[in-house]
DNA sequence: CAGTGGTCTAGACCACACC
DNA sequence: GTGTGGTCTAGACCACTGA
């Protein structure tokens, strides 16, 4: 509900200025959501509704709510309004043994699906020809998908491969990797690479998020048991449906930490 | 150099309108970096000069800018300016057996050094009571360190312990498992749990970047050959300056994927 | 001191959702 | 339609940096 305003008010009165005003509100609402008091899916007032209640300037609400939005706590839809995102299951992926798309959402018990978001032959950017050690004039097969759980984008997942492996990207069904298993093809080895970024315009759009939120970047390269790439493939995976798992034993390096 | 104004006005020029003016600026700026006609280090304009030259308002102009610190390309100061952002050397870090901070900075060919945020025994909270394994009335150790690389924050490290394991928390000199390996309790075994995360206020003036960029927060509980928990660790890296790095195998979920 | 970024205001217009 | 968020403006004061 909206007793946001009133806890404002309380909140002003009992610590004269502790900050910014933007601040302030924010971590109003932000200890809201987190007690209980908005639950997901909740309703906020209108940004000029706040305004006038908390007797802040809309710019000032605004911005206290782009902040939350920005770290996944509230959504906002345009010409609809300001709601308390709602909260997914996160899902535990291992580094180890990599386990599959299909049988992650399997054991999260959700539906699941991919979305083609590209599927075809092109001339091969710098970077492709190098990660796939590709020959001179060869061509490049690309399939991009985006990864569905539910009603919710979890992932983008963009692929290439030289496209001797691939020459038909549009024969895939549902595996990549079944697909190549047909050729003899299936890759037994990979690496993978992994960094936290914030998320670009185009992959917030894709993902249903607001651009800025963390997500996980993984590259991953991998290989033949005869040591060729068979495939180069960038991931983005939302930060807050994610966590992935490694077990560490004992090595060098745990000596000195 | 302040080019930038003159690009934005012909850029304006030769596509009326195409989206957000903040967003355009934003592409110049951000392309500037990229082609390096900005390098490292140099500043821009100030935000009421850079307004004034391309006729925009210094709100949206500043709007733009804060896109680009958020995302680190760029960096303010306060009475100072606006500059393009040093650029990090990217740190490799395996996740199947973990080196320690001083070896990857040795590789690096760095200066490296900790700051202590927090050293003492606490009454535990309910997290580590779970995590620890703790028993009732037990206390619980904690240390907390800020891990430096020449002049650059590069990661909040903060253990939980038990009071057992570690009584006296200043004893330790400059490694934390070196001190525990003197009473026989070095960690031979470690479940790390891997997200992103947009930064809080608090991690962020510690790392010197701005609330919201995209960092990686990984857990750890280590384990000794008993099976006793030894330590609960919660790491901040930042986002734009740490690659992991994982190495996998065929397996289970190889095949559908 | 002058100049910078950080915050805040009041008001405006637009594109979109929902009725 | 009305109401929503998304963008943009002109102007103001503050806290800080650096000469």
């Amino acid at each position: 509900m909206a007793d946001v305003a009133e806890l404002f008010a309380a909140r002003v009165a009992e610590r004269p200025s502790s900050g910014p005003l933007y601040l302030q509100l924010k971590s109003i609402i932000d200890d809201a959501v987190r007690r209980g008091a908005l639950r997901p899916g909740d309703a906020l007032p209108s940004e000029r509704d706040l305004a006038a209640r908390v007797e802040l300037s809309r710019v000032t609400v605004r911005r206290a709510m782009q902040n939350l939005v920005r770290e996944g706590v509230l959504v906002q839809r345009r010409g609809s309004g300001t709601y308390v995102a709602p909260q997914l299951p996160r899902v535990e992926q291992s580094l180890g043994k990599l386990t599959s798309f299909a049988e992650d959402m399997a054991r999260r018990g959700t539906a699941v699906r991919s979305v083609w978001l590209d599927r075809g032959l092109y001339d091969p950017s710098p970077e492709e020809t190098v990660a796939l050690g590709l020959p001179a004039a060869a061509r490049v097969a690309r399939v991009a998908r985006l990864r569905i759980s539910g009603e919710t984008p979890l992932a983008i997942e963009r692929a290439a491969l030289s496209a001797s492996l691939l020459p038909d990207p549009e024969a895939i069904g549902t595996s990549l990797y079944a697909h190549l298993g047909q050729s003899g093809n299936r890759p037994v080895r990979a690496i993978q690479r992994l960094r936290a970024v914030n998320l670009s315009e185009e992959d917030a759009q894709l993902l249903g998020l607001a651009p800025g939120v963390a997500s996980l970047h993984i590259e991953r390269t991998s290989y033949l048991a005869s040591g060729r790439v068979v495939e180069f493939t960038r991931s983005t995976y939302r930060g807050d449906a994610y966590d992935f798992v490694a077990e560490l034993r004992t090595g060098e390096g745990w000596v000195t930490q």
